[in-house]
DNA sequence: ACCTGAACACCGTTCAAGT
DNA sequence: ACCTGAACACCGTTCAAGT
């Protein structure tokens, strides 16, 4: 019986060079990073790296679903609960935490860059974002309608906006490391706050 | 006598090449640009191109220089109106069309990702950065001295998230066209109001 | 089946030679 | 002074050879 391809070595192998790459790719860029460094970083030679990751784009779409999809996972606790306005305050310091740490933020630029040119790249982002936005826009939805929400706001605005600046931030904080995070944090929590609930505030 | 260096040719020979490069990065991204590419759409050699800027690096740092002082140029509109909430109210189409062009976004995308890693790049980005955020803050403690912006809001949460944002949708455009910008822009204008004003809106 | 590492084609940079 | 383009060192990828 000849010899079958090995799923379970398959598997940890390929964890084990994404691994290595974004270590890599946070450091450097992921087009500064050569393939020779996530060879050592992953403690493989170039032939047998090739043969888990057929170029080394494959090795950048792959990384980048994971990224997206642990951005996904950050945010996504704000549609959970009932009242988002309610939820925003409650969970927004640790979000905020998440999305500050420099190595993420850097990884966020390098796959929001390289997304914005390479298809294959935003495939993998757009896949893990259009259920994000979905949810995001029903738990707001839902906020308008329970009265914690302003009514007057725009539904795809909100969506769009909340986006971008949890992208944003991220970005900043890859370029400025800021001294006081936790007074940032519940600052923007308030400007957030005030931004959904609009003129008539929480309780009218 | 000596021939002598012609400051004029040199100082038209570098706009040519940071214009040939502009458009190379906005559409390969920078690092998968060649010298080759930049000097063929600048039309020079690569020995006379090298004349002009010594290093690929060279050209990435005056480059995300030029970007970085356009970005600043589309907001301080913001700042010189004595009403920082009603010209926000007023420009704000017009500075979203521009943050969300495409290939603005994409510029964006690829200097921020360059400034996380790279000290001399990130050194022209602080240098344009650092004067924006004071005018922003000094508008905004304007406004809260005027009654126009809400007295409970920390400042620089404020600027933090307004500059998040800003650098957010741009780079949001580069990802997603979107059918609607006009609408897109008069909600989003409409959040930033309720942000800037508080819970107790405009006329309180 | 899985692995190694030398070899090939290409990109950033240099430099001898031209005007 | 300003320019050209061939040449060098290095990186992504391949492939003959090993276990």
């Amino acid at each position: 019986m000849a010899r079958t391809r090995n799923d379970e070595l398959h598997k940890s192998r390929r964890a084990q060079v994404l691994r290595a790459a974004a270590d890599c790719f946070a450091r450097k860029g992921i087009h500064q990073t050569t393939m020779q460094e996530i060879c050592a970083a992953s403690g493989m030679s170039a032939g047998a790296l090739y043969r888990y990751f057929p170029t080394k784009e494959s090795i950048i779409v792959a990384f980048a679903d994971e990224e997206r999809s642990e951005t996904a996972k950050l945010i996504s606790d704000l549609n959970s609960s009932p009242n988002i306005v309610a939820a925003l305050a409650e969970i927004f310091p640790e979000l905020f935490n998440g999305l500050t740490d420099e190595n993420y933020g850097r990884l966020t630029l390098e796959v929001a860059a390289e997304a914005a040119r390479n298809g294959a790249v935003k495939a993998a982002f757009d896949q893990n974002e259009s259920e994000l936005c979905e949810q995001l826009s029903a738990a707001l939805k839902r906020g308008q309608a329970a009265g914690h929400v302003d009514p007057e706001l725009d539904l795809d605005a909100a969506v769009f906006l909340l986006v971008a600046l949890f992208d944003g931030i991220a970005g900043r904080a890859a370029l400025s490391q800021t001294s006081d995070k936790a007074r940032l944090a519940s600052g923007v929590a308030y400007l957030l706050r005030n931004m959904l609930e609009g003129p008539r505030g929480a309780n009218s």
